[in-house]
DNA sequence: ATCATAAGCTAATTTGAATTAGCTGTCAAG
DNA sequence: CTTGACAGCTAATTCAAATTAGCTTATGAT
């Protein structure tokens, strides 16, 4: 038994993230594992079967991480208090490790681009990209912003707005190096004095 | 002469958008029309041909509209003028008067949306997203901040990241609003909670 | 008037990719 | 040892979609 069935799953996730659905061939995703493409009828009745099952991983898996995230109690306030802890500099690096994290991490990566490319074919996909990459990010940071103002930790605003602030760039840099591996260097550069600069502004006034 | 040829194009633009290239069949394209896939022929060699006429019709209508803005010298600065001199009111309603426009705007979201399913396919939809959608939209902002934080109207910080800070919420909740139609008024209420507080958090100090 | 061209149609044809048929070797259970 | 399920292969088969052939009609120029 040897786990051909998880590496046809691999296999077509970055594929179709790369190109598509409908421009991978079944003899492709069979090339990538080694194997000929009726074999894989095999392990999957069709190829439809192959995205089925794909999908079904990529959703358990962020459910998965989502109660993980969630485990000890709601887990924007531990967050919180590292953020009000740390240094601007840990603030940095933990903040760009996220990032870099993201953007390396090649499930999360093709199951970013697969979702980016599909979207508006696949209601489902519509969904979950938003909620990965938008509603969730965008509620925990604002759980967690509202938790600093209410400390005293950083000035009192919308804590929505700030966690748009805050997360939305980061989310456009990711698109353009997914886009752009290439400009990594420039991107997280820039990444970097927006974390610098948002948590300055933001900063209870010292003067 | 009935405008056929343009209508083809129109007709493949949207469909493209919804499902991208290889899910659309050359007899959908006609169907849209109001012909018959064949008839197609007598207007393009192929369907790679609609496409590419798709590409250099999107590249110079941008083109176009580039060289539009920046007639009447560089613009950014009466941008900025107006920026500066503009209530929190007006500018609230100019950002979104933006927003809404390119939400809507049909030609506008289809090429978006093209551009987004596509992107991963072919580099040269991959520049022209990035430079429609980020680079452009940036440096032309980030000079309207350089411009205001010299006159003092604003506070002077790195003006990239500022139009980083200003700019990529709007680029994630149009991005969304492509997905979720529905969701447009929520988002366009946080949008406008975000356009204060920027101006607000960026303000001279008044105190 | 006539002819060439443009733009449409229906009926093939071609092509390419998914899927099925049917055979083979391996190996674990009985 | 032998049997049956498993996982692979090659060689069909099927099917859907792009493209071509070849006919028709309208129209604008000679």
């Amino acid at each position: 038994m040897g786990g051909t069935k998880k590496k046809i799953l691999d296999a077509a996730l970055a594929l179709f993230a790369e190109r598509g659905y409908a421009n991978v061939y079944v003899a492709q995703i069979a090339d990538a594992v080694g194997i000929k493409a009726p074999s894989l009828y095999k392990h999957y009745k069709s190829k439809q079967e192959i995205f089925g099952a794909i999908l079904a991983e990529l959703k358990s898996s962020y459910d998965r991480q989502a109660a993980a995230l969630r485990m000890n109690g709601n887990d924007a306030m531990a967050d919180a208090r590292m953020f009000s802890a740390a240094s601007e500099e840990e603030l940095v690096k933990t903040g760009m490790g996220l990032f870099t994290f993201f953007l390396h991490d090649d499930y999360a990566r093709n199951c970013r681009r697969m979702m980016t490319v599909e979207q508006f074919r696949d209601p489902e996909l519509a969904q979950l990209l938003s909620r990965q990459y938008a509603d969730d990010p965008l509620a925990y940071q604002s759980a967690m912003f509202a938790y600093l103002g209410s400390t005293g930790a950083l000035r009192q605003y919308d804590p929505d707005v700030m966690a748009l602030q805050f997360y939305a760039p980061i989310h456009m840099l990711l698109s353009l190096c997914d886009r752009h591996p290439e400009r990594e260097g420039e991107v997280t550069a820039l990444l970097e004095k927006h974390i610098r600069q948002f948590s300055s502004i933001y900063a209870k006034e010292v003067r």
